[in-house]
DNA sequence: AAATCAAGCGGAGGTTCCTCCACTTCGATC
DNA sequence: GATCGAAGTGGAGGAACCTCCGCTTGATTT
């Protein structure tokens, strides 16, 4: 499972390519050719290559740490706001990450997109925050108990690229309402709050 | 407003370039060299690259005619079954549309994208088919009538490319009565009999 | 401290992308 | 049917991608 730890010229190789990476992906934007990246680390291209397979691999792992907070703040959010709200305020913040973090966007299809290997640490935490809001909503009965987190997942990051793609922000906003709106508990009788 | 017309001997370029297009996408796949694209008609790849200044531009005419008929089933959609179901039955076309046409995925995401000019006509025909089957669906009072068209189409195309990398037609179903219920009036009173 | 060898390195090279512009061809005009 | 400008052509070439494999080097064993 755990495979063996790198060696140590590997290991340094590999935290200078992610160094230059976050240096130069907030930079010069997410295009940057990663030859620039592989002479910057001074290494060759097929070192880079190896540690990060695919351009999507390099910029998640630049990101990780991004990532993380944003996975994090979840707790803190439940702790501020009612579970929808929270749930409506975190689609904010994953729409605000995906579009800060310019290159994120192709790294985040990528991940959403494979059950698989590289990705599959990302991949969890996102799924696990997006369970905590789902649960917390759902007891507090403002959401709905019968959807997978990882369905909402896939929906909400794509429905965060399109919006993205579109560069309208009232726009992302009315749609995360209206995805917001599919997670409410189908009518009963009397919905009475406010 | 409309550009003179081509020279004959562009137009006959452009029609070879579109007829091996067609084949070679549905043969090969949509990641085809545009280079292969070229030779095969017999044209330069300069040339290719003059009448479809993108990739996607040259998947998105060669599609059309595939597009074409995925708007026009509306009308027939909507005198075989109420709106919302006629909605959700279209949604699953829009969704086969984009994983049988494989190339068109990347197409789709530029054609939702852009507001501008090389897609105006693909684009404006699917906000229409959107436009009407909420109509329908609002008149009927099965579907809210304050949500735009556009956003509906942006909010659907993202999900259904989420979906389509994922390679789970389940998923893909889930996703899109996901948001057919984001669609539908909010509770009100006593919510439909039925 | 020498020997060993898997782990790791690097960059040449094949492939595709896309731009640019000197040249060719069309078709309108005389 | 000859002339001429505009419209269109094609492919060379520079940039980036990614793979492959012969060489180098760190760790391990003796």
């Amino acid at each position: 499972m755990a495979a063996r730890p790198l060696r140590a010229d590997a290991r340094r190789n590999r935290e200078r390519l992610l160094a230059v990476a976050v240096r130069v992906l907030s930079q010069d934007g997410p295009e940057v050719p990663l030859e620039a990246v592989a002479r910057e680390a001074g290494v060759g291209i097929g070192t880079l290559y190896r540690h990060f397979p695919t351009r999507e691999a390099l910029v998640d792992a630049a990101y990780q740490g991004e990532l993380d907070r944003l996975c994090d703040c979840v707790d803190d959010l439940l702790v501020t706001l009612a579970p929808a709200a929270a749930l409506r305020a975190w689609m904010d913040r994953f729409f605000d990450y995906l579009t800060t973090k310019r290159g994120m966007g192709s790294a985040l299809r990528a991940l959403v997109a494979s059950g698989g290997d590289p990705f599959a640490r990302s991949r969890d935490r996102l799924t696990m925050a997006v369970a905590t809001l789902l649960r917390a909503g759902a007891s507090a009965g403002e959401l709905r108990a019968d959807v997978a987190p990882d369905d909402v997942l896939v929906a909400l990051s794509g429905i965060c690229l399109a919006a993205a793609d579109r560069q309208d922000r009232d726009q992302a906003g009315r749609l995360l309402d209206l995805f917001l709106a599919a997670l409410r508990p189908p009518a009963r009788r009397g919905s009475p709050p406010s």
